[in-house]
DNA sequence: TTGGGCCGTGCATAGCTATGCATCGCCGGA
DNA sequence: TCCGGCGATGCATAGCTATGCACGGCCCAA
């Protein structure tokens, strides 16, 4: 009963390639039996010329060419995802595309992955809560791994991703267990540095714009910059809470420099905050910067080196971030839990304009 | 002998998990013949219980979404894939991230084709011609549909696309054919409301910053820019080329206005070029916007609307874009070529700051 | 001439899920 | 009591590629 069926795909006899394989029923591609028929070999034949293996005779790779050709052939990857178990896609998920920076980092890494064979695929998440119904997806595609760009990823969302036993690698934050591990930037030692920039730069009273509560990066840039400020007897800063984004950054200024306590030094979570921040002071609160306050962002993104912005910032070393990344994937791949210890890639200050001015001047 | 081989998999018997199923080999997941092993009935009741089919007991489901649950058992996608002819992927192409437009657009896709049950696998390209590179991998993961967001595609690229029998849709570039169609914002006649308002603002020599010549969006917008001018009976414009970023506006804005020759209205092809060639004239040619020059762009990225910015610009109806992609997507979902014609949606003029100013005054 | 490689070839099968079809048990109606 | 029908179950198979294994032909050495 097999063989009417098989008889429907006519024989390797007929020359029009329209008659080859008949568009019947739903399919779409020719298979290496197709190819296998009009080439008049067996489909093994046909794997072998694609897979690069020796054992196939010139004149059989010929013929097997000269027929893939036809039927414009492309190999399935999908059978062999089920029999090595590999598909050689990394799941990147991704909540904030709006930031620069992230928009970037993606870039790099698709850029990384696809050198290295992989494929991307990108799933959104609005929030760290809505990781769950996304995790099923993934599983059911057999990725073999996951990054998470997410600014935030709960210990619970963490959890969950470890169940499915697929390495997960969280950027920016700190979570990790036997299959979850992190790759993040120096962020509470570029709060420090900041810190010693304002008070070397005269500053005297301190402010400081935070991401979403939620956000371990953000909470680790204000303790470096909290912590170095205390021990130089500074006081502590003003906190006003942002949303790491322009308009986040440009209320907050507003709300912090509107009331009494007039910081003369701001360092914002990122670059986005940063700038939202100086807007408001500049074109709606008449203040001069760097001249009446000092600004701090992070992350480099590329508007922070606009000459109308000329934004100090840290830059994230997003190459040794990809790389790292890239090798833990490579190296944990074959179902293994991951063996390797959260990353921590240096991040470098990079000054500019809106730190250049010594307030005691 | 294949009797051997299954035994290696242990009975339902066994109480812990690890000995239900010893990961042997390179076995990541448990399939449904586990989980049938381990709940004590046939793999197809495992099958129907998660497909949700009624053709199961009560009892039956219980005890297999039990045994589901105590080896982790997620079905594959894989092997519907290859029954089916549907993989649920769309391919998404980008080359230029840096753009925040296509940053936003991306995420808007992402947002829609997975509420609509599509996974989107991101393809990185350089250019245009690195594509034929990445078309093999995409005929390999059977992808359903290919959406390319390059600002570029050569009537080449667009006919290597179209072999693959794939549905393309390619954004902001008009080539066309039996597989590949277009979605675009209405180009020509943006620039044609900008010539509009340049004159209705007393501007009377004109400049223009483009894209890469290759970019048919930056032609169709010079295009309809030139043509008005034309009308009016303004001269043409003076022309310089960038490259989509903020360093070519700014490059070309000093070189546009460094001469002897200087425009008075200036429109860029998008916004990165319009913001670079701002801070070329406001930073180092001393110049004010819009007092001395009108400047327009296109996208209304983010950072337009920055208090410090306030760019007149034109909004693509991204939301429409996207709309009309999924639908074109979802309607060619059974491997037939295209019935679609190209799709052009409205771009909507948003006046902002550096058009505010009328020159004759 | 004969036997031992070796190269090229084809056969058969694994891998996992969905589904048409046959089967079985059971209930209710005649 | 008997049978039709229905709900639940299991069997078998499609879908496509990679690969271990066996086989057939050929060449070369003994």
């Amino acid at each position: 009963m097999t063989a009417e069926k098989k008889a429907a795909t006519p024989g390797a006899e007929d020359a029009s390639p329209d008659k080859d394989w008949p568009r019947d029923s739903l399919k779409k591609y020719a298979s290496s039996i197709d190819v296998a028929r009009v080439a008049g070999v067996s489909q093994s034949q046909v794997s072998r010329t694609f897979s690069g293996s020796s054992k196939v005779s010139e004149s059989t790779r010929k013929k097997v060419l000269e027929a893939a050709e036809r039927l414009d052939y492309r190999p399935s990857l999908i059978p062999r995802i089920m029999l090595t178990h590999k598909s050689n896609l990394v799941a990147i998920v991704v909540g904030g595309l709006y930031n620069p920076f992230y928009s970037a980092v993606l870039e790099e890494f698709m850029i990384r992955f696809q050198a290295a064979g992989h494929q991307v695929l990108l799933v959104h998440v609005p929030n760290d809560h809505a990781l769950d119904d996304v995790i099923p997806k993934l599983a059911s595609y057999r990725v073999d791994a996951i990054v998470s760009a997410l600014a935030i990823l709960s210990p619970a969302g963490a959890a969950t991703l470890a169940k499915l036993k697929i390495p997960v690698i969280a950027f920016n934050t700190a979570v990790n267990n036997r299959w979850v591990t992190s790759v993040s930037s120096e962020n509470f030692q570029a709060g420090q540095t900041i810190a010693d920039l304002f008070i070397a730069r005269g500053a005297r009273s301190f402010g400081f714009i935070s991401g979403p509560w939620t956000s371990p990066a953000s909470a680790r840039r204000r303790e470096g910059y909290e912590e170095r400020l205390r021990e130089t007897g500074a006081g502590p800063p003003t906190i006003a809470r942002g949303d790491y984004r322009y308009e986040g950054g440009f209320a907050a200024a507003l709300g912090m420099f509107g009331g009494s306590s007039r910081p003369d030094a701001l360092f914002c979570a990122n670059d986005l905050l940063a700038i939202g921040a100086i807007d408001a002071l500049r074109e709606r609160l008449g203040l001069r910067v760097p001249d009446d306050v000092l600004v701090a962002g992070f992350d480099d993104i590329p508007a922070a080196s606009w000459a109308s912005v000329d934004l100090t910032t840290f830059t994230h070393d997003a190459a040794a971030m990809v790389d790292e990344t890239l090798s833990i994937v490579l190296s944990a791949e074959n179902g293994k839990p991951l063996a390797t210890k959260p990353v921590v890639v240096s991040a470098r200050l990079i000054e500019r304009g809106t730190t250049s001015k010594d307030l005691r001047s």
